[in-house]
DNA sequence: TCATTAAATTGTT
DNA sequence: AACAATTTAATGA
C-alpha cells in the first residue's frame, strides 16, 4: 500500500488536511522499519518528530513519576504519538518498542508546527486525541494494578481500536497474538489466553489463529471499569 | 494446483 | 517454561 494510501484509510487527521498540507506532509515524512523488538524511541531523547505507525504494533512504557510501575499502551497502525514531548520541547518521557516488524513515520517539528499553524482541523483532531488520552491515563491509573486479567485485556483491546485516536471506521477484527496481548496487558501469554477464552464465552469477542474479533465494544467497556 | 516443509501461533501441563 | 498440536506461509514439482 503506497504512503498516501495508508494514512488515508489508518490515520483520522490525514484525511481533513487540505490538498497542499497533504502534499508538504508526503514530502516531510520519512519511514523506518525496525524488526521485532528494536527500541524505536528511548527515554531521555530529545524529541524532535512526530510519530506514526504505519504498519506493525509498538509499545509504548510510560514511568509514573511517583513510582516505578509502568504502565503500558498499544501502538497499532495509523496511531500518532509523542505530540506532548514535541509541543513542550522536552526530552522523551518513555520508551517506545517494536513488538513485532514495525514502520514508524517521523513528521518533522518544523512540519508539525507549520500544520498546527495553519490547519484548524489539524488542531480539533489533536485536541481530541489529547482529551482521549487524558481520560484513559486517568481510568488505568486508578486501577490498573487492581484489575483482573480478563479487564485487563478488555481495556487492552478497547484501546488497539479506539476510534477516535484511529480512523473513524474501526475495524472489527484485530490482527494481534495472544503472546502481544500478553505483552501489552502485562500478563503471561497464557493468562491472556485464559482471559481471551473467558471473553469469548461472554460473547464480547471471538478468537482466531493470529486475530480477535471485537463484537460487542459497549460490553467491553463496562468490563474494564 | 497440490503436496511437503518450515515457521508461527495456540493449547496444555 | 516447556512441549505438543494446530494453522498459516513458503517452496517446489
Amino acid at each position: 500500500m503506497s504512503l498516501e494510501q495508508s494514512l488515508l484509510t489508518t490515520t483520522a487527521w490525514f484525511p481533513v488536511l487540505e490538498s497542499d498540507e497533504q502534499e508538504r506532509v508526503l514530502r516531510d515524512l520519512h519511514s523506518t522499519c525496525y524488526p521485532p523488538g528494536a527500541m524505536i524511541e528511548r527515554k531521555g531523547e530529545l524529541a524532535t518528530s512526530w510519530l506514526g505507525v504505519q504498519e506493525g504494533l509498538a509499545r509504548i512504557s510510560v514511568g509514573n513519576p511517583d513510582g516505578k510501575l509502568a504502565s503500558l499502551t498499544g501502538m497499532p497502525a495509523g496511531s500518532w504519538f509523542g505530540e506532548g514531548s514535541l509541543l513542550k520541547h522536552e526530552k522523551r518521557r518513555y520508551d517506545v518498542v517494536a513488538l513485532r516488524a514495525t514502520t514508524i513515520l517521523r513528521m518533522p517539528e518544523v512540519t508539525f508546527n507549520w500544520l498546527l499553524d495553519r490547519s484548524r482541523p489539524f488542531n480539533r483532531y489533536l485536541l481530541d486525541q489529547l482529551n482521549e488520552r487524558a481520560g484513559q491515563f486517568i481510568g488505568r491509573a486508578e486501577s490498573d494494578r487492581l484489575l483482573d486479567p480478563e479487564a485487563r485485556v478488555a481495556r487492552c483491546l478497547l484501546e488497539l481500536v479506539n476510534p477516535v485516536l484511529l480512523s473513524r471506521n474501526t475495524p472489527k477484527r484485530l490482527d494481534i497474538t495472544q503472546e502481544e496481548i500478553g505483552y501489552l496487558a502485562r500478563i503471561s501469554r497464557q493468562r491472556a489466553n485464559q482471559a481471551l477464552r473467558s471473553l469469548e464465552d461472554s460473547k464480547l469477542i471471538s478468537v482466531e489463529y493470529g486475530a480477535v474479533h471485537i463484537l460487542n465494544m459497549e460490553g467491553l467497556a463496562e468490563y474494564g471499569q
